[in-house]
DNA sequence: CGGCTCCTTGAGCCCAGTCAAAGTCCGTGG
DNA sequence: CCACGGACTTTGACTGGGCTCAAGGAGCCG
């Protein structure tokens, strides 16, 4: 199923017809290289919106040292910013991790998909109210947690997102990041992430080979990371 | 002037009609004191928006463990989310930093408010839009900045913002937060934050005394925490 | 003038960073 | 089928930025 749909159905059941028109948006995926940009670079006019089909991107910025942080993940299912084009310069960078499918849905798709789909207007609402709070999650997870905790609350939340599209497998999924993009990830050094996955493993709450994770204890991860799942909004919120 | 339609005027120019709409909103604000939790809390069901007028305020998060991270200030003419009430829990909490005068806007009406003015729907689209680039430099700023530079990062950006809304004097505005809040805000201890800002004293960078904050040399502040004002979006960008 | 809250300072420790090198995996081409 | 090369992961030794604990000082309000 497209993984769109499956995403917005965490929050409200769509009818058949909105969900032709979603569908409708899916034709034509570009199939994209790992590590590549997608065309809105930092200071370019974004007149596009992305769709993750399949495979992993991320928003990124890289500071004048050198430094970079990843922002955000995009996993199936996720959309670059609904309204993007209302600015005139992206103020950041959207690249692949892993080899991915992509869709490119211009501006003005976009515009006539809210103005004449109003519960698609107020899940993609929903949507953008998601990503708003994940970001915020990401402030207090680099901000207050320390290096365990991080990174385990990270696994936490990419488990939570990759099953509400499907993509799970019992307590494992795909996790196709390098050790070095974790580390941009949690802001932490790659050699110190590297550490600290050890001692996920040595504590027996993980296991990752071959970017696939699985989580051996859940409770315990959740709890010693302080991951509440509530940011994400997953509990078919929709009113109506 | 309204500081909402100060801060809007920096994407585009409002049409007579559309302030007048804007200043309608901003009747009757109450009076809120400091350290006040606004009424939608973590967890509840979020009904209206606040649209701050005067004083600061902003979004925090305690964790188990007890710590608090601020992932947003908001200065006057700031919105809480526009779409809050699509969801029906809070995942963080808002309050005042200072005493502080708020105007609820119901969510009906502003609803009505975009659904009637086209342009007025499309400066709080780039005002979302503006939110997000923010707590994404958040996130860049707690994830790759060392201390120093997170700290006059942030006073560069509080900076600019509050010049965005016809609040600062020269160099100088006013920065009426505790170095407690300030800790909390770019993930340091309160002792580490003191000392920071002693070098920052030391260094002829800035003066900070009864809330009152002064950059000395803006340009060098800048170029030290690898500020770019791009992310903040007040370069005029409304196209037509 | 007493008691808040907030700011400042000192000493010692530890979590995470840095530097450097070696090991593993995997795709590719001979 | 194996050798090679590049990307990614792992390990060790050392350093240092930021945290913790603790106490004292300064400003402000009643």
């Amino acid at each position: 199923m497209n993984p769109l749909i499956r995403k917005l159905s965490n929050y409200i059941d769509l009818p058949q017809a909105d969900r032709t028109v979603l569908e409708a948006l899916s034709r034509k995926p570009e199939h994209i290289v790992a590590h590549t940009d997608l065309m809105i670079r930092e200071g370019a006019a974004p007149d596009r919106v992305y769709l993750v089909l399949t495979g992993w991107a991320c928003r990124y910025k890289v500071l004048p040292h050198g430094k970079r942080q990843i922002m955000d993940y995009f996993i199936p299912g996720d959309l670059s910013d609904q309204r993007i084009f209302v600015l005139t310069r992206m103020d950041h960078s959207i690249a692949t991790l892993t080899a991915a499918s992509v869709v490119t849905i211009p501006a003005q798709t976009m515009i006539d998909l809210t103005d004449g789909h109003p519960r698609i207007a107020q899940a993609l609402w929903w949507n953008t109210l998601v990503d708003e709070a994940v970001t915020r999650e990401w402030v207090v997870n680099v901000g207050q947690r320390k290096a365990l905790e991080r990174v385990a609350h990270l696994i936490c939340e990419m488990f939570v997102r990759t099953r509400a599209v499907g993509l799970s497998d019992g307590l494992s999924f795909d996790f196709p990041v390098t050790q070095t993009d974790l580390a941009d990830t949690v802001g932490l050094t790659l050699v110190h992430t590297n550490r600290i996955l050890q001692n996920l493993r040595a504590e027996r709450l993980i296991t990752w080979t071959r970017h696939k994770l699985t989580i051996l204890d859940f409770d315990r991860l959740a709890t010693l990371s302080m991951f509440n799942p509530q940011y994400l909004h997953l509990e078919h919120e929709g009113r109506d």
